[in-house]
DNA sequence: TGAAAATTACCTGCTTTCAGGTAGAACAGT
DNA sequence: ACTGTTCTACCTGAAAGCAGGTAATTTTCA
């Protein structure tokens, strides 16, 4: 049996969800809450299986409510459950530990294709979402254009530090001069335009040079 | 007109490819490479929408391959091909600008579905490598586990270190001494077991603390 | 082959980071 | 009220990073 929590404050939706689930003999409603407070209560006597989250609640953000109950609950799936469908909401929503998102107008079959989905340990998007999270990727592709040119060299050092290595050590595995890894890391910082390792490291992920 | 280009060394794969389109009027077997160096040699005469790439040739590798054609061609919409079907592949290959992958295997809606995507700025994946892509979140999100315990202030800190920030200038904003914010970080670096601000961003971001 | 680009290497002076502490004040929860 | 955690701040010495150069060798490509 899968016990389902719901966190909304809309009560149709959770209603709506309960119809949608009736037939469905495998699962079951264990409850549900309007705000962060109630549900982290309750969760302090319960596990369910799943756990519904509406991002936006009155009194806490879905965000930061997704954060709490994984602080104290590794066991239960969180599915987000939205009206937007925005991409952002929804990797932080992944990066929080949550395992999946469902916009609220979603099908009955939709609903059931994500508990089944993370059930099964992995992770659910709607549909709509799916295409989202996968156009960051084009955005990331399509800044490319304007990329600075970086030498053969330079991309072997770029990728080293970004592998966490500093000056000396990459020295050492290319068998150069520590001095030579130290201009090679100026011209990159020149050409990027920034003045530390870091802010280098962090351009270069954003123009996918590594 | 979409005009095709394949790059493939197994002749099969061409000519199934070419079976799956010749129905479809609006597209054009522009022409076909078995090596990554004829590739590059006729891309240097033509501009096909669309690059079907293979990933595994013989004389050089695809990855690399298709850097050197998105080096000088920015137009042409690159989709990945191969049989296998692993995760950290397809990644690498949407970091170097290709816009879609797809497996030997496919169908030929698959394809079809493939050839629209693209050409409307889209990235397309095949069914099963979309699912694999979506895994990778689940691995982050089952890291969650063993992540230790940061403080708010820790957080913080932490955050704007993955800004680019450095101590001082993170002392400055939070009106701290930099020897707090030293403290921070040092604590930071144990918890993470790193010995580095590089490694612990690098670290912190796998374990999806930022 | 010649020019341009890339790679290698060095220097100085200054700032920042790292590793190893110590320690008081504020805050939280039992 | 007490205990543990968090936040704050300081110190020292060694290592690494940053900014500003210069310059010889090697590679690449037209």
């Amino acid at each position: 049996m899968i016990n389902i929590f719901i966190i909304d404050d809309h009560p149709l939706v959770a209603g709506g969800i309960a119809m949608m689930l009736k037939d469905v003999e495998y699962v079951n409603i264990q409850g549900t809450a309007i705000n962060g407070a109630d549900a982290l209560e309750f969760l302090n006597n319960h596990q369910p299986e799943i756990i519904l989250l509406d991002i936006s609640l009155p009194d806490t953000d879905g965000l930061q409510l997704c954060d709490s109950i994984r602080k104290n609950n590794k066991y239960s799936k969180i599915i987000g459950l939205t009206s937007a469908n925005d991409a952002s909401i929804i990797t932080q929503l992944l990066h929080r530990g949550a395992n999946g998102y469902l916009l609220k107008n979603m099908e009955r079959n939709e609903l059931l294709e994500a508990i089944d989905k993370v059930m099964d340990g992995k992770i659910f998007l709607s549909k709509a979402a799916n295409e989202k999270v996968l156009e960051q990727f084009s955005s990331i592709s399509s800044a490319i254009n304007e990329m600075p040119a970086i030498t053969r060299r330079e991309k072997e050092i770029l990728l080293l530090l970004e592998e966490g290595l500093n000056g000396p050590q990459i020295a050492e595995r290319l068998f150069l001069s520590p001095y030579t890894v130290e201009t090679h890391r100026k011209n990159l910082m020149q050409k990027l335009n920034v003045n530390s390792t870091q802010q280098l490291l962090k351009t270069a992920r954003t123009m996918a040079l590594v």
